[in-house]
DNA sequence: TGGGAGAACATGGGCGTCAATGGGATTAGC
DNA sequence: GCTAATCCCATTGACGCCCATGTTCTCCCA
């Protein structure tokens, strides 16, 4: 398996440091990766993360627009000043910096969820919070649309 | 890793002086540059600063423009007449001049902007705020464009 | 089927190194 | 001779690296 899937939760240390699930890390290694990319999310309180290639597509992305228009430099500004590199230590952990912190709201544990291509670090109670909005969200969707299969399944 | 990446805040000493992060040191030195050339960002209260390729960045540009227009000799002035070098001392230190001062509103403390190939100096509270004007003007985009990702990550 | 050995993983802590910072001394420039 | 810039050294705190502990899961065997 090559893609991030699923959650868990990890604990902080006393000296801010948390392990990578194992399973991540896998998948990191796999693609060769020894850094991280980390990124401040734009629209929630959390961080994506993945390889290097993550920073690659927002590169490539920004090399589309004319580089001496505020939309470039916008989105420069994002990708790089508003992310990091983290570093694995021996065991496979990352530290939270304030950086992350002020960001998510991470205090003493960490909630890692696979988004595929990527992963995200949520502060616990604020992911559990957000999956019911996106639950609700798509429970809508589903009543509102025609053709729905009862039992959740589509078809 | 070879890119200007993440944010930090460094204290200015009693004489003027500011330690550069040492991963953005540690970028210019593989880059091979001894000498750090610093700017007047043309629409932000920031310093652009990089090695001498910032330079050629800017000159590029200009090249781009009509040699007979007003725009290029304006490009040419500003890039020429309003840059500065920088010298590293033993330490990694540069020291804040007013010429950097008076443009960005430095006065105790710097943030550290990394911008890919170049990275820029702060004035923090000017920063954080427009940061967030950034993140809001990319959030528009996102909400006017169809079919986007949630989270950031461009397909 | 229950238990036990072992492996994999999460977690905790010691210690050395390096970066950020502060201050004194020396040199250059006016 | 005074100011300012530069160099050198000291301190402190953070981080990286290494090893130890504990817990859970798996697999094997009785």
């Amino acid at each position: 398996m090559d893609r991030f899937l699923s959650n868990g939760v990890n604990r902080i240390d006393a000296k801010g440091r948390v392990s990578v699930p194992a399973h991540f890390r896998a998948v990191l290694q796999k693609r060769g990766y020894q850094e991280l990319y980390a990124l401040r999310t734009l629209d929630m309180p959390a961080m994506d993360v993945g390889g290097l290639d993550l920073l690659d597509r927002y590169e490539e992305r920004i090399g589309l627009e004319d580089p001496f228009l505020q939309t470039a430099d916008d989105m420069s500004f994002f990708a790089h000043g508003d992310g990091a590199f983290l570093k694995l230590d021996g065991e496979g952990r990352i530290t939270m910096t304030d950086f992350i912190r002020e960001h998510t709201g991470i205090e003493t544990q960490v909630a890692f969820v696979g988004r595929g291509r990527f992963f995200q670090m949520w502060e616990p109670d604020r992911f559990a919070a957000y999956r019911e909005q996106v639950r609700a969200r798509l429970l809508n969707l589903r009543r509102a649309a025609t053709g729905t299969t009862p039992g959740g399944v589509p078809e």
